[in-house]
DNA sequence: TTGCCACTTCAAGTCCACTTGAGGTCAAGA
DNA sequence: TCTTGACCTCAAGTGGACTTGAAGTGGCAA
């Protein structure tokens, strides 16, 4: 298991210090332990960071990636949550495909007036779908 | 050319009444007068927050959004950006399309460990692919 | 032993996208 | 005429996700 200090990690995921220690705090990432002050890290830790990053790409929140990523490496919460990020990830692909039809109609199409084409509109319906748009509790 | 008031078009939209307001005085929308004290507008802007709507979903600011949308209700979009775009949001669902599965996996998959599942593993291989993201400016 | 400096903590600041609150106005109905 | 109520304006507040700043600390080279 090979340790890397913070800047290190830093440095292959791309992501800031700080953001590091953010998300350390948050409870998105664990340290392992210090070498003086500074923290250590699992080498892994660059790919969680890459699914953290995928997570908030698809438009999830830290706190709900934090959910499905669990503590630490094994996801021994309610299974029925997984199935439920799952159900939601499923849903955001499918919008998403709709948005990314949308988009190379758009670039495709010469027509003036996209808001007029059929297939266009139907697209934008399913990529505008309003999925978890509930803020305050689900 | 029918005209609806505010109440209206976020009836139809979805988008609330203070949403509307504060994406006029952006410049993403346009009314088209007032009855009394009410904005009206063309009830063609519940497609216009529609584009919005999509374009957020792309992860576009709204300020992006208003440089893209013009002044007309039809995108008027550097068509290579519109294809770059699409790539990178099939990117996406592919990596997604792995975190589902890497999800309903860890639901179903009695192993303590996941991170020495095979499949596992390979799902999140997939889904921590990273891309080159530069935030600020596009 | 000293000095450097990248790290540390904690609080406050920033940016974006809205939302809320206070006080005001118009059209219509009692 | 007066009241009502949904809208109005403008300013300030909120929440998420970080970022920055000030002050402190520990390992390492000289």
């Amino acid at each position: 298991m090979a340790l890397i200090d913070i800047a290190e990690l830093a440095r292959r995921s791309g992501v800031p210090a700080s953001t590091l220690r953010f998300y350390e705090e948050k409870g998105l990432i664990e340290s392992l332990g210090r070498r003086g002050l500074r923290r250590t890290f699992d080498a892994d830790a660059v790919e969680r960071l890459s699914l953290i990053a995928l997570g908030r790409s698809a438009g999830f929140s830290l706190d709900e990636i934090a959910d499905m990523l669990g503590d630490g490496g094994a996801p021994d919460i309610d299974r029925a949550i997984l199935l439920t990020k799952a159900e939601e990830i499923d849903r955001t692909i499918h919008r998403l495909g709709a948005l990314r039809d949308g988009l190379r109609h758009a670039a495709a199409c010469p027509a003036p007036s996209h808001a007029q084409c059929p297939t266009f509109r139907r697209l934008m319906t399913i990529a505008a779908e309003r999925t978890r748009k509930a803020k305050g509790k689900g």
